[in-house]
DNA sequence: CGACTTTGACCTGCGC
DNA sequence: GCGCAGGTCAAAGTCG
């Protein structure tokens, strides 16, 4: 075992610390009913919600919790990204419970801690592995974020030298705006009805009104916008709907919403309800939520837009989580034809093909699907599964995915390798990790795949926090290593770029860490 | 009284 | 062209 410097440790404590802090960050946002609904005293406060995000930290706190109060310290060991670095420091007396061995402790303590011991080692050598995976993962989201931010640039140039195309602006917008995303990402085929919702989020910059309004003199400005929009939804609107089991009528994703109609939908006796988000006049974010017909326990919620505001960190999470998977859906006409004919097969609009590619890195994020029927490209996140356990035909079938996603040629598989890809715009091919190599495809690594998939999909509350966090990596961080090793860099480094020492910034930073070190605590914990 | 929800009406797209 | 369904609006109602 080796010996880890004094200056090592107190930076994980630091990193401990750092990391309760951000907890209650999340959980304080969290905890309110929906976000600034305390002041006034309206009807709001009523809104009972799921809050994903409170949810998502109370248990790593609470997994914390037990850790120190339960003497079980070999929980605490797995909690950070420094995995390896703690098993060697583990003892078996700290492996015990901290307390010190009492003297007259039995041989299967030892044996047992032995054993523990040993389990250790092999949680570090997979906490390395991974390690590399995601420091393989941030140079090349880094890469691609560059690729990306050139390409707005250019965009930015271009509409500004021709006034007809769509601007690529970024004032006060997610990094990740399905429709901001300049054509030149999204899909140089992409016609100007992409930027629906920009018009209206802009305040309707630009000449949006002159061609429809002037058709219905009794048309209303506003209407005249909805109609305008309508007439462009069923090109590019895409929506990313969220499926959680709960008894609360409501999601709490962190922003304010109000309540702006109520419809019974054909075939579920359950209501739709429309919601409008309040954070900021004119933001064009809307949600439905509805109960599942087949199951009323379980909530759909369907997000559609972004937010043209900031957003407090427990909602950026959320929204750069449905951001990224629209950005998906919205990107991905421009995919080759090659790449359409390698799912030539599903018989789905054009954005299916590069999502089926993506589909099953969706599914272990807790079971995503794509609906190409309706007007809008839907993805859906199921988070309302307890999976089987890894062992079973649903986990196979899940690795099935992966072993026939890693046979697939020149096509990364991660989704921050295709979704902002567009033809011509497509990134140099990443730093060639295999898919193999980045997922662990053989051998023992399989096994942790398997043991990781379920231990991902089993948590709803978990698989939102790392599905946010994982997609704030690959669709908005602004700085896009996001995994380092000192925590003390994520509460501010004074980053480059937008803001960061932005408190948003480091919360999500922060749940981005939380949520992975919660990941590779359950790694551990499932192979107890 | 202001903020919010409810609910019926209206608009639009789509299939027959 | 008609009817249906989804989505939105806005007046009325409700609540603190």
């Amino acid at each position: 075992m080796d010996l880890v410097p004094k200056q090592q440790q107190s930076k994980e404590k630091q990193e401990e610390e750092q990391e309760e802090e951000m907890m209650m960050v999340l959980a304080e946002h969290g905890d309110r009913p929906a976000f600034g609904h305390g002041g006034s005293g309206g009807r709001r406060s009523e809104i009972k919600e799921v809050d994903f995000f409170s949810a998502a930290c109370s248990a790593a706190a609470r997994r914390r919790t037990d850790g120190e109060d339960g003497g079980c310290d070999n929980t605490t060991v797995n909690t950070a990204l420094d995995l390896l670095t703690r098993a060697a420091v583990a003892t078996p007396a700290a492996v015990d419970g901290g307390e010190g061995t009492a003297s007259g402790r039995d041989k299967e303590v030892d044996v047992a801690a032995a054993a523990v011991e040993g389990e250790l080692r092999q949680a570090g050598e997979e906490n390395r592995r991974l390690r590399r995976m995601l420091e393989e993962l941030t140079r090349s989201h880094s890469a691609l974020y560059h690729q990306l931010i050139q390409a707005q640039q250019q965009q930015q140039q271009a509409s500004a030298a021709n006034p007809m195309l769509p601007a690529a602006t970024t004032t006060g917008v997610q990094f990740m705006d399905p429709g901001r995303v300049s054509p030149a990402i999204a899909g140089a085929a992409a016609p100007p009805a992409f930027s629906a919702d920009r018009a209206d989020s802009d305040g309707g910059s630009g000449g949006s009104g002159g061609q429809a309004d002037q058709n219905d003199g009794m048309r209303t400005p506003e209407r005249s916008e909805n109609a305008d929009r309508a007439a462009e939804a069923p090109l590019r609107r895409a929506r990313v709907s969220v499926r959680a089991r709960s008894e609360a009528p409501m999601i709490n994703d962190g922003c304010p919403w109000r309540k702006y109609g109520q419809k019974m939908a054909k075939g579920n006796p359950c209501p739709r309800s429309y919601y409008r988000c309040t954070m900021a006049t004119g933001c064009p974010v809307r949600k439905q939520v509805q109960r599942c017909a087949e199951d009323k326990a379980v909530l759909i919620t369907t997000y559609e837009g972004t937010h043209n505001h900031q957003l407090p960190a427990a909602a950026a999470a959320m929204a750069k989580t449905t951001s990224a998977a629209a950005a998906m859906l919205l990107s991905s006409p421009a995919v080759s034809h090659d790449a359409g004919t390698l799912f030539a097969g599903h018989h789905v609009a054009a954005p299916a093909p590069l999502f089926q590619y993506h589909h099953p890195y969706a599914s272990a994020m807790g079971g995503a699907t794509l609906s190409a029927s309706a007007p809008f490209p839907t993805i859906t996140l199921d988070l309302t599964h307890s999976p089987p356990p890894a062992s079973s035909a649903a986990a196979a079938g899940l690795l099935q995915h992966y072993r026939q996603l890693s046979s697939v040629p020149a096509m990364p598989p991660f989704p921050m390798y295709g979704f902002p890809a567009a033809a011509g715009h497509r990134p140099v091919a990443p730093p060639q990790p295999s898919a193999a190599t980045l997922l662990g495809l053989n051998g023992r690594n399989r096994s942790a795949l398997e043991t990781m998939t379920a231990a991902i999909t089993s948590d709803p509350n978990f698989t939102t926090a790392l599905a946010a966090a994982l997609s704030t990596i690959m669709a908005g961080g602004a700085e896009p290593p996001a995994l380092r090793s000192g925590a003390a860099d994520a509460a501010g480094d004074g980053g480059n770029g937008s803001g960061g020492t932005d408190p948003a910034t480091a919360a999500a930073a922060g749940a981005r860490e939380t949520a992975l070190h919660a990941l590779l605590q359950r790694l551990n914990d499932s192979r107890q």
